[in-house]
DNA sequence: TAGTCATGTGACCAGGCAGTCACGTGACCG
DNA sequence: CGGTCACGTGACTGCCTGGTCACATGACTA
């Protein structure tokens, strides 16, 4: 967590900071990130960064637990799904909200991936991804659960193995067909963020439909069974990434 | 790819050299992989590295290009698909082989993952990577193609977005689920090769039975279609990773 | 024996890094 | 006015890196 020194800083000079951060994670990764290299870009001096921040995973997590958290849960808060579509109705709204997201925000995005995504990457950041994917994992659980208690899910499902594809597809499948799509990776995109609108609504809404196509065929009950279409709505939370937390001090 | 002097060497040695190169390069990322460090423990001195490859980039292309494509067909041919089962069955078959021949290599699935996966990570990988990437994509639509052309997937898909759903499915799905099973990631288990026995023929079918099960269901003709089981079998250039490449001189 | 050539070697150089610390600055207070 | 306190600063240390290069070694040849 950031020292107090970093919360008395006026909340431009504050911002200034984070933003010059977040491209500079973007642009070269959590390994190839140099604190040398981010305050002299954000001209401040090195000695400053030390009454900021205990070092350089300090600094990425408060990025991740706190800013990214924040922008999202408030970006998905602003677009609440609509109910009456049925289960599979709202992970479709759910998909689209997530790639909109992604999309106003790829510097983070694609400084986040190595920790949202299951590979080891650097060491050092081990234990905050072991962290980040158990509640991801818990997340897709409990939605496949929501979906269950719906009628509008199978219930002949190993539960762990379904969220580990669930999440495969939505997370890794996504991913890779947004840069094949969009011809370039995150990390271009964030070089050149107008290109973002390349991809527009009628590409992302055809991209989800053959989505959600597909966990209708995987997950969805048999036709003819009792279709159970009312509510159908899913709880907020199951779309998190990291476990909510608070503000510092 | 490395020098006519690499080349001379006897054949123990540069395996040695080799061996040595595939631990540092699992255990401590590409990015991580010092030179110095390498040859220190691989007891010869850094002036010879230099004599045998232009540079660290080049050792990797060469174990990746070389030594890993030569490691992974043999042991595709050695274990060639039962025909006889159909499309789904083959491609059960071709999972069930590549778990296994992942788990008997896990320093280089470790090493090679950001090169296999769609993570950008270190820049310097870029160029190999989009190719590997580019590759893989082929070999996957290959695959669909083969299964529409013996009538056992449907035909109204999008083949481009399947592709990448295929690719997330069986290899971020399954990659995920291993390690959630095994409780462990890939770089943990290097240190801990035998724990892979704990993986057993079991868990690995139950959860290859799930994949197939969940292709079944997205990818196959709707029941009451023409079964044509007739041949089924899948040609085995769809597995690779990269384009096939001659040894060097 | 003298010479040639492929190979082996490690001290050395320049550059980048994280983290420290003695000092500078300026606002505020008694 | 002097003193205190929070904050700002950048030179400095110690470490590690990739890459080079003048020299050593030893086999083989004329």
């Amino acid at each position: 967590m950031p020292k107090e020194t970093f919360f008395n800083l006026s909340p431009e000079k504050r911002s200034h900071i984070l933003e010059t951060a977040i491209s500079e994670f973007a642009e070269r990764s959590y390994t190839g990130f140099s604190i040398t290299h981010m305050v002299t870009r954000a001209g401040i001096a090195k000695g400053s960064f030390y009454q900021y921040f205990e070092n350089k995973l300090d600094l990425y997590r408060y990025l991740l637990l706190n800013v990214w958290v924040e922008r999202k849960t408030s970006f998905l808060k602003s677009r609440l799904p609509p109910s009456g579509d049925g289960f599979f109705g709202a992970v479709r709204h759910l998909l689209l909200t997530g790639i909109a997201f992604g999309l106003s925000q790829p510097r983070m995005a694609a400084m986040f991936r190595p920790v949202l995504s299951p590979w080891a990457g650097d060491e050092e950041l081990g234990a905050l991804q072991q962290e980040t994917l158990a509640y991801q994992r818990a997340s897709f659980l409990n939605l496949i659960e929501q979906g269950q208690a719906q009628g509008q899910v199978r219930r002949d499902l190993n539960l762990e193995t379904a969220a580990d594809l669930l999440m495969a597809i939505t997370r890794d499948g996504i991913d890779r067909a947004m840069s094949r799509i969009m011809g370039m990776t995150l990390v271009e995109l964030c070089a050149r963020p107008k290109r973002a609108a390349e991809f527009d609504e009628e590409d992302r809404a055809a991209l989800v439909d053959e989505v959600v196509d597909l966990l209708r065929r995987w997950l969805g009950v048999s036709a003819g069974a009792p279709a159970e279409t009312a509510g159908g709505g899913i709880d907020i939370d199951a779309l998190a990434d990291t476990r909510p937390v608070r503000e510092g001090p």
